[in-house]
RNA sequence: GGUCCCAUCGUCUAACGGUUAGGACAGGUGGUUUUCAAUCACCUAAUCGGGGUUCGAUUCCCCGUGGGACCGCCA
């Protein structure tokens, strides 16, 4: 069976976390089926849509490692086709001229709220008779709804919806000024692009119901539907632009890596057993719309952390070394083209020891510092046992012919003999002339990442 | 307020109607360790409440409670 989908954003804001997932499940179920997977630009929203949001959108889907199969649809190339649509259904008479004033509805929405009664548009131009037409009023056109019984959705995820239609008004499909509403243009475009499931969040439940009778008065094939439950921020309520981490670019800026955040996504709400960790090619193989959980789930950056950190781990050490230098040039410093040999060289430890690409950069800052700085609380800890330790080193060091870690270790030991102390007291001191700090990587690490001009130069 | 949906450790989630209710993250304890980490071992921690149905209910039904979504000439 054919499996086309897609992805429909509005460009009115930039997209975050929770679009993702949802153009996520999309795409890992057109290609698991071997189907389509199609970006959308819902643009029909002239005030508020923002050629940048529509980049960062096509920049996130990216990133993340989502393509789309052809160019993506910009729907406001489409407004004429829906127009056309919307005055066929005029013709059949599924639709009809509504006069009502914006006043005069907003008066019928605060009459209903008054008397505490659920506001529907009172259908008066449904059925006209002899109302007079008003003259200085632009009618919009609303579609009929079907007044009594019940409409039934089968939703892959939620099951069996079951509403009154009654509870369905009249809606508007085109405006005062002639333009489409998203009701109708979602419908248009779903149809001429042939998609057969409808993958969104279940904000979009009760227009499953006006969007199904469009289709059924058009006789037209009726795609599946399938909503998922929304993603709430850490604090549980609805993700907002507010919430700091919230769109891609927020992970990016924390150096986060991309299959850490798919495999992430992909397991908020949505389980396959026991398992935790999915390659790229395991999630198309596995996900299904059965594994989807109906109820909402909170986002969480420690597990997103957590992940981050299996993910580098396990990542070929040039792979990430590429990832680390895009990092490091857009959020911290470039790395200079003299420091990338030995930061390369590095990885190996670096990544054993960071959550973050910024975790590894703050790791290998010594490298990539020339001056290095001693806090004063830190000089203290430079007693003069401990500049005697460092200066007995560096004349050991210096005449080391092979600086390998079995040499450092002869050194380190011959040292700790002499100064009867142990391996905290030589290796501490040099740990913080080498690198201006007490915590960092294993002492030999740091020494052997350096060169042996440059471990010379620093002790001196 | 109306309509619809949902409800398992703090979090993400497993569990043909029969399990000591499992895993992961976080947290805790201990081992290892030159620091911070990492790592290894172990531990704490959940079926929202009340009624049914059933030999047996986390699972099915009803009620309550709690949470969410929607209620635009936004999408």
């Amino acid at each position: 069976m054919a499996f086309i989908c897609r992805f429909a954003p509005s460009p009115t804001g930039p997209l975050h976390i929770g679009g993702v997932r949802t153009a996520l499940f999309n795409w890992l179920l057109a290609k698991k089926n071997k189907g389509k997977f199609y970006l959308r630009i819902e643009d029909t929203d002239k005030e508020r849509s923002k050629e940048e949001f529509k980049k960062q959108i096509i920049e996130s889907l990216d990133w993340i490692g989502i393509k789309h199969d052809d160019k993506e649809y910009i729907q406001s190339k489409n407004i004429n086709k829906h127009k056309e649509i919307a005055h066929e259904l005029l013709k059949k008479d599924f639709a009809y001229k509504c006069y009502c004033s914006e006043e005069e509805i907003k008066e019928q929405k605060e009459k209903c709220k008054k008397q505490g009664i659920p506001y529907v548009y009172n259908r008066k131009w449904r059925d006209p008779k002899d109302l007079p037409i008003p003259k200085n009023i632009q009618p919009v056109i609303r579609f009929k709804s079907k007044i009594s019984g019940n409409s039934i959705v089968k939703d892959l995820v939620q099951g069996e919806i079951n509403i009154a239609n009654s509870i369905i008004e009249d809606f508007v499909i085109l405006r005062q000024d002639g333009s489409p509403t998203y009701q109708l243009s979602a419908v248009v475009d779903d149809h001429l692009m042939k998609i057969t499931h409808v993958i969104r969040g279940d904000d979009h439940k009760i227009n499953t119901f006006k969007q199904k009778q469009i289709y059924e008065a058009l006789k037209w094939d009726i795609p599946q539907f399938a909503h998922i439950p929304l993603i709430h921020s850490e604090k549980g309520s609805k993700l907002s632009k507010r919430d700091m981490a919230s769109t891609i670019g927020d992970y990016i800026k924390k150096g986060i890596i991309s299959d850490a955040l798919r495999n992430y996504l992909l397991r908020l709400g949505w389980a396959h057993k026991d398992k935790e960790i999915f390659t790229l090619k395991e999630s198309i193989e596995l996900f299904d719309l059965k594994g989807v959980g109906k109820s909402p789930s909170k986002l969480d950056l420690t597990r997103i952390l957590s992940l981050n950190e299996y993910y580098i781990k396990h990542m070929d050490e040039k792979k990430l070394f590429e990832l680390f230098k895009v990092f490091s040039k857009k959020f911290r410093k470039k790395v200079e083209s003299s420091k990338e040999k030995s930061i390369l060289k590095s990885m190996s430890f670096l990544k054993n020891k960071a959550k973050t690409l910024d975790d590894i950069y703050c790791n290998s800052e010594y490298i990539l510092q020339d001056d290095i700085k001693i806090s004063p609380e830190d000089s203290k800890l430079l007693d003069s046992t401990s500049k005697n330790i460092i200066k007995d080193f560096l004349f050991q060091f210096e005449k080391m012919s092979n600086v390998n870690k079995e040499n450092l270790e002869k050194t380190f030991k011959g040292l700790i003999d002499k100064h009867k102390t142990n391996f905290k007291g030589v290796g501490q001191p040099l740990r913080i002339v080498l690198t201006g700090s007490k915590f960092g990587p294993g002492i030999y690490d740091i020494i052997l990442s350096l060169s042996k001009d440059e471990v010379i130069k620093r002790l001196s």
